[in-house]
RNA sequence: GCUGAAGUGGUGGAAUUGGUAGACACGUUGGACUUAAAAUCCAAUGUCCAUUAGGACGUACGGGUUCAAGUCCCGUCUUCAGUACCA
């Protein structure tokens, strides 16, 4: 009997499938476990190698967890919104949910090939409308929420406005828009309606604003900061630009505290962590209140200005010589003096024009420009110059900064630049060539109050003494912006949003979801609105509560939908509870009390890093606020995370060299008189061995030779009675091009390119008629190079080849053999035979020719020892999620059983309850060979038994000078000294001695011994 | 620039607290079986010197600590990832 992989694989997973072996419970007496991937994107290629390496992890520990006694939630899903889809859609017209139905059948039949124990029962999918219709509830929580700093957590919006009609909004601490006027409960109660809504719109968690997005015209839609790779859109590589429009937001920044010190309360790599600190960008210091000094040419009316500034140095309050504005202040055009205006103007033009990108590429070119004004320094009451500069930002902090040339290389670089006075307040610094930067160790001097002071010290007081001026505070900024959440696109969760004069309104949860509507289009309209736009039925008729023809709008009792969609993250931030909830019971809940209890949150989570400034942070963010309300009970949503590494592809590459010529033929006869001259441009390509390019007699020159001589014989031979004589005229320059060749025309353990698939490839056609230079096997080697697997470079690898020659098995080991499951890798076909060997082995150490050979042998102390270290080893690499090692182990373990000639059902038995979890297949045949009825996918794992390892010798390497010479075998429990004693007998050592008598013997029981001189 | 990770044979990669560097596998070479091929099995395989015995060198590079360093410390270089005027 052999090893018939793939009648064994379907065999189980139909089994598994048939008996729901991997259906979770929501009551156990069994502790829990959730498991959870990221789920993918399901995309028109499918799934390649790279993909399933996570999957592949994360499925080894929950199957493991299944063994150790948990009771396992082990989920996959959908994440089926997205742009692919909506491409293809405006590309064909096929609307985008038949595309992903489409797509997600073919993901789901080659994951089923891979043998993953999910829970396909509680599957979700984020297009799906049941499920968004708790996407849109949770954004209408968002909505009927404000964060209150004080209680530290978010409330319901009526909490809020039981405060503004008692207290007006003085009293209120919340996280919230700048610069909203105060006002009492009068004049709370006196507003009407829609001023009520238009201020509550400033303190909602989501809100409208006005913001300046990024705008993607190639795509139609804006990107958020983290869809924006180098300045340009992530997705196709389209150019962005800065747009005003009205958009939803999700305030985040509120959050911005409790994401960053709950990082300290959950498992992930600190290299995730810092991701998110430095995305998240807090910065503890203080904001300072500089006056304005009105200008002497001004007229009476001119109004005091003050200018709001943060620094995280207060201490450096006496260091400022100047202030710098970003160009887009708003204070910029009412204090510039009549006589920098036409400058300051000009600035402001330039800088417009300039876009991010430029802003961004060039940080190096100072520039800015005097206001003509000047700020009074809150203490020392000195005029400050102010000017206006690009080096500020309008977007960070308050768009000002008080300059302190000595303290900052930004400032102080602006300052040389326009020669402006550099201040030293540093005990001792030299500050001739740059500013000095850092806190530590460094007094303040020529700083009236603060001198002779440290860093903390001095900003304390610093800050003490605005207070009393009442000129500044003690204030943390962070980086993390709030998030833009409306998208212009069509494949994506509708909004539940209506508007009655312009206000925004949600519609009742009773009434979701609000279903995407039909268009005709999925493009934008002309008039530039989103692809909603184009919707016939997509108004809100609220009599009726439901969606009717935008014929009927009135503004009376028929309103306009909202036209953007939501962005990505949205159905991604919380498709974690809905698994929790069976897909029996989900109708009424998005996942039930009793279900959000027992499962708590994700135990384990296994994606790419890619994630962690957006799903990652986002869907913290839902979390909170959710817990916040009262909806779930966990702060975090995920305990344990585990970045895998991405499988790169090695791509091939051929080179080819183009050459164009000038050639003059002339035919003579054979007396030589000359019969006809003609002009021809032949063009001839060569495709040449990488190293070949350019060795002696294939530099250009050479292979133009070549061509000529080839063109030459074509002649001569087509006629006997001439002869021809061709003179070169002009030739190119011939370059040699690297282009991508498909890897699939490669044998992959030689990188030799099948030269008649590659001619006769649609693809290469251009190539037909190319002349190969090989090397002198008349092989052609392609160059290989590990780039990211992407269908372009023609380097993808399809699991399901691999499955079909391999089996699914041989697919999931290969996988976690490539290596650390963390690193970054690039996959070779050319090892999968040493895993598939590896099984082929093990089946053997099962199944004879003649059937089972296993029995109920006593077990050998070898095959104790070699079952034992095998648990031991097994299970502590799982633990540590080293999952390369264990397929190793199991390697030395067969190699050595089958050396053994072990049959023993008492060591082989067990062993295939540690090799399940990663080839669960042939795990399962040859447990039910072995006489067991039921799936081995829950029979408890093998208990280590230390007693089997324990040695009764121990063959010690005996170095001298700490290099190994030789090892002798010695009884474990020999005493120090007789170890000394019988190592110096040794006629090796004294060999190795020489003569000469060691200095020092270092004598390590149980490990080493080392002899010194 | 800053932050983080990583550099080990021809290749992927092993190496608990410092204690036999290169496990396991691929590839390569040789051999067995076979008419042949495939499959399978056996042996060798870090580099260099040496007929053997054996020896020298060797974990990016340069130093250091130690009886002993891939592992710890200092400095340098390279690669990858994140971030980008964050006041």
């Amino acid at each position: 009997m052999t090893y018939n992989f793939n009648a064994i694989e379907k065999k189980w997973q139909d089994y598994w499938a048939k008996n729901q072996t991997f259906k979770a419970s929501n009551t156990s007496d069994k502790p829990k476990y959730y498991v959870l991937d990221m789920f993918p994107y399901p995309s028109g290629a499918g799934l390649h190698v790279g993909h399933p390496l996570g999957y592949i992890a994360s499925d080894i520990y929950a199957r493991y967890k299944r063994h150790k006694g948990f009771n396992v939630l082990h989920p996959q899903g959908y994440d089926s919104f997205g742009l692919p889809a909506e491409q293809y859609a405006i590309q064909t017209g096929q609307h985008p949910a038949i595309t992903t139905e489409a797509n997600i059948k073919t993901y789901r039949r080659q994951l089923d090939q891979i043998g993953f124990s999910f829970d396909w029962s509680r599957e979700v999918r984020t297009s799906n409308p049941e499920y968004y219709k708790w996407t849109q509830w949770i954004f209408i929580q968002l909505f009927e929420s404000w964060y209150n700093n004080d209680s530290n957590k978010a409330e319901h919006i009526d909490t809020l406005v039981e405060k503004f009609a008692a207290k007006g909004n003085a009293t209120v601490n919340a996280a919230c828009d700048e610069n909203i006027e105060s006002f009492t409960s009068e004049d709370w109660n006196n507003y009407s309606s829609e001023q009520q809504q238009d201020i509550l719109l400033k303190y909602r968690l989501t809100y409208l604003a006005e913001t300046e997005v990024n705008w993607c015209p190639a795509l139609g839609t804006v990107l958020a900061n983290d869809e924006i790779v180098n300045g340009v859109s992530e997705r196709g590589g389209h150019s962005v630009v800065r747009k005003k429009m009205t958009q939803w937001s999700m305030r985040i920044s509120a959050y911005a505290e409790r994401l960053l010190q709950g990082l300290d309360t959950i498992d992930w790599t600190d290299a995730l962590k810092d991701i998110q600190k430095n995305w998240i960008g807090k910065s503890v210091g203080a904001s300072v209140t500089f006056n304005v000094i009105p200008a002497v040419s001004s007229s009476a009316v001119e109004t005091s200005h003050k200018i709001d500034v943060f620094t995280t140095r207060p201490d450096t309050i006496f260091g400022v010589s100047f202030m710098t504005l970003a160009p887009e202040h708003e204070l910029v055009s009412q204090i510039t003096t009549a006589e920098q205006k036409e400058a300051v103007e000009a600035y402001i033009d330039k800088t417009a024009k300039r876009s991010e990108r430029d802003r961004m590429a060039d940080v190096k070119t100072i520039s800015g420009v005097f206001t003509g004004a000047y700020a009074e320094h809150p203490f020392s009451k000195e005029p400050i110059p102010i000017w206006i500069g690009d080096y500020v930002l309008a977007s960070y902090g308050t768009g000002a900064v008080m300059a302190v040339p000595c303290g900052d290389q930004r400032d102080y670089d602006f300052a040389k630049h326009f020669d402006i006075a550099i201040p030293n307040i540093f005990e001792g610094a030299d500050i001739s060539e740059e500013a000095y930067a850092s806190k530590d160790n460094v007094k303040i001097t020529n700083s009236d109050f603060l001198n002779g002071m440290n860093y903390k010290k001095a900003s304390k007081l610093a800050i003490y003494q605005l207070e009393q001026l009442g000129q500044g505070e003690g204030k943390t900024n962070y980086r993390l912006r709030d998030a833009v959440f409306s998208r212009q696109r069509y494949w994506g969760e509708p909004f539940p949003v209506y508007y009655v004069n312009g206000m925004p309104q949600m519609i009742d949860k009773a009434h979701l979801p609000i279903v995407l509507p039909e268009v005709e289009k999925y493009l934008p309209t002309e008039e530039g609105e989103p692809p909603l736009g184009r919707a016939d039925v997509w108004a809100w008729d609220v009599n009726q509560s439901s969606v009717v023809s935008n014929q009927l709008i009135d503004h009376k009792t028929v309103f306009p939908l909202e036209l953007n969609t939501m962005p990505g993250w949205a159905g991604s931030s919380w498709y974690f509870f809905r698994y929790m909830e069976d897909a029996a019971n989900r109708d009424g809940v998005f996942a039930s009390e009793d279900a959000l209890k027992y499962w708590e949150n994700v135990d384990l989570y296994i994606g790419g890093s890619e994630h962690a400034t957006g799903h990652l942070l986002y869907s913290r963010f839902w979390v909170k606020l959710l817990k916040d309300r009262g909806f779930v009970n966990v702060e975090e949503p995920f305990k344990k995370l585990i970045n895998q590494g991405m499988i790169l592809g090695t791509s091939a590459f051929f080179y080819s060299i183009k050459i164009e010529m000038e050639l003059q033929v002339i035919e003579k006869d054979e007396s030589g008189k000359i019969i006809s001259e003609t002009k021809i441009e032949p063009v001839k390509d060569y495709i040449i061995e990488f190293n070949l390019i350019n060795s002696p007699g294939n530099t250009t020159q050479a292979l133009v030779y070549k061509a000529i001589d080839e063109i030459t014989n074509n002649f001569s031979s087509g006629s006997s009675d001439s002869n021809f004589e061709i003179k070169l005229l002009n030739y190119s320059d011939g370059l040699a091009h690297g282009k991508n060749v498909d890897v699939n025309l490669i044998n992959p353990s030689t990188n030799e390119l099948d030269i008649n698939s590659f001619i006769s490839d649609i693809r290469y056609k251009d190539y037909q008629d190319a002349v190969f230079i090989t090397n002198n096997a008349g092989i052609y080697k392609v160059t290989r190079e590990v780039e990211k697997m992407s269908k372009s470079k023609y380097n993808v690898v399809n699991p399901d080849q691999i499955v079909e020659d391999y089996g699914a098995d041989s697919l999931r080991l290969y996988e976690m053999f490539l290596g650390p499951l963390e690193q970054y890798k690039p996959w070779n076909t050319a090892g999968i035979t040493g895993v598939h060997n590896f099984l082929k082995k093990l089946w053997k150490l099962y199944v004879g020719d003649d059937g089972l050979k296993v029995n109920n042998a006593q077990p050998t102390a070898d095959n104790l020892k070699t079952l034992h270290k095998t648990i031991k080893k097994v299970e502590e690499d799982i633990e540590n999620f080293s999952f390369n090692t264990s397929v190793s182990t199991f390697m030395i373990a067969v190699n050595e059983l089958t050396a053994q000639k072990c049959t023993s059902k008492d060591i082989l038995e067990p062993l295939l309850i540690l090799i399940s979890p990663y080839a669960p297949h042939i795990a399962e045949e040859l447990w039910s060979q072995l006489g067991n009825a039921n799936s081995i996918s829950t029979v408890q794992f093998p208990i280590f038994d230390g007693s089997h390892l324990v040695e009764s010798s121990k063959k010690y390497p005996i170095s001298f000078n700490g290099k190994m010479r030789f090892t002798l075998e010695l009884p474990m429990d020999m005493s120090k000294d007789d170890i000394e004693k019988t190592v110096m007998a040794h006629e090796k050592t004294i060999a190795q001695l020489d003569g000469r008598t060691p200095k020092k013997v270092i004598v390590v029981p149980g490990k080493i011994v080392n002899i010194v001189g």
